[in-house]
DNA sequence: GTCTATAGTAAGATAGAC
DNA sequence: GTCTATCTTACTATAGAC
């Protein structure tokens, strides 16, 4: 062969990087595969020998960024969970879905994918489930502050103001705050 | 002209209703004008004279849906609340996007929309969350509700297994019952 | 107001050269 | 493995008959 097999790997990874940030963006349905490829620097015909369809490309996809949210989420205490749910309960990340959290953009079209697809977001979220309740050492609110987060993410989104998108974002971060028994850190300054 | 004020009127009312519900099963950017129109009886072609454009009609669908949302969230008591809320959580309501909320399925599209699009759903919004707020007494744990709910459907539609989907259900059913005040039923009978 | 027909564009996917 | 070229289908939107 005239390209290693590391090459592969690395071109693999690079895409899934790449096309996961365009498609938290614009839409995995709304963004053909054309654009993904330039995105990442080649040609829409390179795109089936590393995946078999575009359908593939989006389980690919959840695979790669729950493990990153895994990552971004990973604490030892609340109050160093609480410093990710700032990040991610903030106007930075309202404005930039492309470095952020998958859920806001792709749950709606996961929610009408197949079942493989679905299975690939189900393993994801109980890993990043079990990560939370570890930390409250409660199942039900680790549910409860992961939807509470993504849902203030998607509803601030869809908001032109950023006076409305910060009243979703501090209802949701003083909920998460209780719900982490973190004291809100205004109050106690 | 051939036919009457009242007609187009009615025509446009059953538009809204029928092409809300597709969009909400099948995502408002992946349904094309032909298979909205075939669902409501009539063919592309007339669909230009309801609405100036495919952009147009998400806005209208927003204002629809979300007066709707205002209709099932109209509550005196907490108690009153929290049935719309069972409701709401329900493995029925994850199975049923064409008749439910039009959150989980549209907020990661009216993302990407223009701004008067998000003025809309932004106006929308304002009067669902002044609605719960009035019954709960507190601003931010109204849209900490809002959050909470949309954000477990969300998530909750994404999975394939009853039982994961109703953990996600039941995490976030805990949380809106502490929030409304509500004593869980289960543990009062 | 609704129809059929169509213009013009872009989608997902494949074939064969290099 | 990546390219260009292409097949086939579907999209948004418009034009003109009724």
């Amino acid at each position: 062969m005239r390209y290693t097999a590391n090459h592969k790997q690395a071109t693999r990874a690079h895409l899934l990087k790449v096309t996961g940030s365009l498609v938290k963006k614009q839409g995995f349905a709304a963004t053909g595969v054309d654009a993904l490829m330039a995105a990442a620097g080649l040609t829409s015909g390179a795109f089936y020998s590393h995946f078999g369809s575009k359908k593939a490309l989006l389980e690919a996809i959840i695979e790669n960024e729950l493990a990153r949210s895994q990552r971004f989420f990973a604490a030892n205490s609340p109050e160093a969970a609480m410093v990710a749910v700032e990040k991610y309960l903030s106007l930075h990340h309202i404005n930039h879905p492309e470095t952020g959290c998958p859920l806001p953009t792709l749950t709606s079209e996961i929610a009408r994918a197949d079942a493989s697809t679905k299975a690939a977001f189900e393993a994801g979220m109980g890993k990043l489930q079990q990560q939370i309740a570890a930390v409250l050492q409660d199942q039900d609110k680790a549910w409860a502050v992961i939807a509470t987060m993504m849902g203030a993410v998607s509803v601030a989104r869809g908001m032109v103001s950023d006076a409305a998108r910060q009243a979703v974002l501090d209802g949701a971060l003083a909920q998460v705050r209780g719900l982490l028994g973190v004291v809100n850190p205004s109050l106690t300054t």
